[in-house]
DNA sequence: AAATAGTTTAACCAAATGGTTAACTTTGCA
DNA sequence: TGCAAAGTTAACCATTTGGTTAAACTATTT
């Protein structure tokens, strides 16, 4: 049975199509076409367009989020964890670069069903945001609360991918090689930014 | 002659709709249908969905993006001229709340067109990149490079309107009041963080 | 008022798209 | 070996979509 190694195919195909056109743009032809198969297969192993997408989607989020929820679950030191967080995050981008934009695209897309897709398997970030409250009152970082700092960091750290096309262009002369050792270079620049900011 | 009106009427149609859906998800019809005028308008007035989104998305900008570089140009420290942009710049996104996405959605669509776009137009960098550089080397700022700073800068703007959807339902319980006062608080709070960060 | 130019509409069209069908091939196994 | 199930394909289908057309309507000009 070629079976698993098609329907792996699919997934791997439909994965790249989708991360680079969104669900909006990618075409059922396209996917099947670069996973080398008939369109037919598309719908043996998925109903729709929609549960393909659905599949790679959930899929590419589940193997994201625990990874970076984990991290504050450490017994580091609160500054660590975001440069741990930031790093992290930051390598996961510079395999998947399509990948923000893609994710952000659709949050505006179907915002009800990522949230259910959260609560369901207990994604949560209270964990989190009581840890960044008790950093506060113990005077070790200054006033923030955690929706403005979760803000500032994906922001900071999720930026140079969304904005890439334009930014290569536009700040270094379109040269992929400075853009990627720029890229690099963010790790440290957002973590000392942060932990200056945070008075630390 | 109803002329002019009517074309004023497709582009604020089609404006809309092109800011919730994107350039893919955006139907000829349903812009029709939002001007409330039949569907063979558009392309009377348009030759193609391609011109109509352009003349919606390069008008945005030309609004957009002049009045943002300007703010640099004034005389006032360097460090108000980032409040200045803070401000400018969210108050702008609050009446457009679907503008970043949408920005960034083309912009990895057709990178080349934008980037010719801004170079038509005189509209790039270096002014304000040299000023920069000129804070730091004077120690009036903490060193940091210009892609750096701008990169943060629009990050922390721009997230929490691209990520409201997801934002608000998980941070804010969904509640858009509460989700609103965050937005204006941000002003302030990335104001001060960035003045923090830069060690002024 | 007649001719003319500009505006609007309903009906239509070809291409693209997601999805289906029925026949054919391969695989696993009794 | 033979047969049932799984896998695969080409051809086909209904709908959607951007776009066109020709006729009708309106305003302007003379």
């Amino acid at each position: 049975m070629g079976s698993d190694s098609t329907k792996e195919k699919i997934v791997q195909a439909a994965k790249q199509i989708f991360l680079r056109k969104g669900m909006d743009g990618a075409r059922m032809q396209e996917i099947a076409d670069e996973a080398g198969i008939n369109k037919a297969m598309l719908h043996y192993y998925f109903h729709s367009k929609d549960q393909l997408f659905d599949e790679v989607f959930y899929g590419i989020l589940s193997q994201l989020i625990p990874g970076l929820i984990s991290i504050f679950k450490s017994d580091k030191p609160f500054l660590d964890k975001i440069e741990a967080f930031v790093t992290e995050y930051d390598t996961y981008m510079s395999r998947n670069p399509f990948l923000p934009q893609f994710v952000f695209r659709e949050i505006n897309r179907d915002p009800d069903q990522l949230s259910r897709f959260m609560s369901d398997r207990g994604l949560n970030f209270e964990l989190v945001e009581g840890m960044i409250n008790r950093e506060v009152s113990n005077g070790n970082i200054r006033p923030i609360t955690f929706p403005h700092l979760f803000a500032n960091l994906i922001g900071m750290i999720v930026m140079p991918y969304i904005g890439r096309p334009l930014f290569q262009r536009k700040l270094f002369k379109n040269d992929p090689i400075e853009y990627d050792r720029f890229l690099l270079e963010r790790r440290s620049v957002i973590t000392q930014f942060v932990k200056q900011a945070l008075g630390a």
